[in-house]
Parts: structure tokens; sequence; C-alpha cells
DNA sequence: TTCGCTGCAAAGGATTTGCATTCTA
DNA sequence: TAGAATGCAAATCCTTTGCAGCGAA
């Protein structure tokens, strides 16, 4: 059984992940600032996965005084308080996703007409990759998979969103 | 049935390639120059996964003179010309490999431990990846799977060659 | 004698870092 | 007030490009 979700559905709550930052904050000692708050804020509302730049932009909108050092800062930041997944789909640019919080990993199927990213889970998949790795005589620790296909269905493929 | 390749093993035949790279100068008008022949020799020589900076070391050795970025080009002309092709296992370096000349396509696996790379393909694995993304509603065209994982007996890890 | 090639240095793009200043706790 | 955080500019890292001279065909 395969489950998925889409760009921007099931979104964890606002004030739960601002939390989670919070506490990880004080428990290193680090200070609570206006800019992460603003960047947690753009980061929430920008969709499951950004780049810096994205952000970046999102929180000028706020505040135009905000620099990109801080958005870099703070989304490193983000990543080591386990809030965010740094990934390189692309191979230049990063990309940041929300973790899933005391959920189930998943791997990514790109659109090759839109772009759009799919996230999705398949435990057969998983349990494969698992017997194939000690096939070759390992021990498998962790994976990344993507798959970059077309869509069967005109309705499937978020494409009117490109221009 | 997971067929597979550890680094190193089953060279391409070095005749063989220069003859195709040969071809592919030839074929645009491009020509063939020392350099050009110096880095292909480089790119036999040291195994099957290379980034640029390798290439530029075992290249200094023959010709001192050679730069850097005539590196990159050459490397993006072998890329072109289909006798290699460019990965990004990492993020930040690109490494490229020998094309499967009329093969079958591969994924990676990555040894925790040492870093060795196995290449390997695996037909029920692939079937599965297809059914994945016919259930999410696409089609799938291709896709990059990496397992990352530690051996289960030291024999199969080339740790040894780390210092 | 052509153009394609090359080396070098400068340019790029993404990300990081040094530093003086500003601000949270 | 101490020390963390910020903005800015400079610095990195990998890769690409511009350019004047070099060299295959």
């Amino acid at each position: 059984m395969t489950t998925s979700r889409r760009s921007g559905e099931n979104l964890p709550k606002r004030a739960h992940l601002h939390k989670i930052f919070d506490e990880y904050l004080s428990q290193l000692g680090l200070r609570q600032t206006r800019q992460r708050k603003i960047i947690l804020d753009a980061v929430l509302s920008s969709g499951r996965h950004v780049d810096a730049e994205t952000i970046f932009n999102e929180v000028k909108k706020i505040d135009a005084s905000i620099g990109l050092a801080t958005i870099y800062r703070t989304l490193k930041m983000m990543t080591d308080s386990q809030i965010l997944v740094e990934r390189h789909f692309g191979g230049d640019r990063a990309s940041f996703e929300f973790a899933d919080l005391g959920n189930e990993h998943h791997d990514h199927l790109i659109c090759n007409q839109c772009g759009e990213i799919v996230e999705f889970f398949d435990e057969g998949l998983e349990r494969y990759q698992d017997l194939v790795a000690k096939n070759l005589g390992f021990n498998l620790k962790n994976h990344k998979m993507e798959l970059f296909a077309d869509c069967l269905a005109s309705e499937n493929c978020n494409r009117k969103n490109l221009k």
C-alpha cells in the first residue's frame, strides 16, 4: 500500500512548530528573536519544499532589513532542531522541508511536466530495498530515492500552475 | 536477482572509449588534442567514480601545464559524447562515471564506513518502483536511488583502503 | 591559415564567515 | 550587562567564462 501527500497538503501546525523551535532554542541557551519568528512563519506559509531564496523573498515582504545570511543561519538551525530536513534535488540549490515529526520516512516523486513533488511511502518498496542491500552484503541504514515521472491523467498534474 | 559491480571492476576498454570519443569529436568538427587524450586516459585509470579535482591531480602527473578549466570543459564534452554520466551524490561536488554503453541502468549503494560505491541492478526493484508510480497516477520515466548501508562482514568493506 | 583549444584569471552562484553593532534574557 | 544574533561585505567552494595566444587540420 502506498501513502502519499502532495505539496502543501497536511502542513504541520504552526503553533506546534513554533513551540518545538522555541524549546530547542531555550534548551541551548539561544535566543528567540524577531527575525527567527518571521523566518519560521515564512517557512510555514511557503509550502512543503522551499529554498533559502524563496524564504528570503517571503521574509522581505515582512521586514526588508533581514539579510540572506540570517536566512541561511536560521534554516540551518531549524534543521539542527529537527523541524526541517535539508534535501538536494537539483544538485546546486538546497531545498528544505518539514521533518516528519514522529512520523514515517518518505520518498519523492517529481513530475516531469510541472515539477510537482509528491511525497510517498511504500512499505513493500522499503522492504525490497532492505533485501537488495542484504543480497549485496550490506545492512541498509537509509536511502534516498526520487522517481521522475509523467502524469497519467491531466488532473493529477498541476501543470496549470505553470505559465 | 541482483547484479552488482564494485568500484574499478569491469572497466570499459580503453581503446573502445578513445574511439567513441574521437568519432564524436570529428563528427562535430572538433579537434583531438594532447590534453583530451591525457584527460581521457586519466579518467580511464581512475576508477568508476571520479570528480574534476581527482582527474586534475592525475593529469598533473603527466602534464602539469594542463589547467582545471580544461578538465571541466573536457569532462562536460565527454558527458555530451555519452561516454560519461554526471552524478551528484554529495550535493556539492559533481561525480562522473562511465555511461553504460549499450547496457543497463543501475543504482548505487554507498558504504557508510568506507564510502565505497557499489553499482547494482535489481529488476524486481525496478518493477516495484514502476508500480508505485502508477499507483500515484504517474508514468515512471526514470529514477535516482542511493542506498546508504553498513557492511555485514568486513571482507565486503574496503575500509582497509582508508587511513 | 583557419578556427577550435588552452591556460589564466576573473566571474558566477550558492552558502558561509568575520566583525562591529544591536538586542534578548 | 553579557554574550548571542544580525547585517553587511568579504570569503569560500565548485564550476564557468572571457580573452589573447597556441596549435590541430
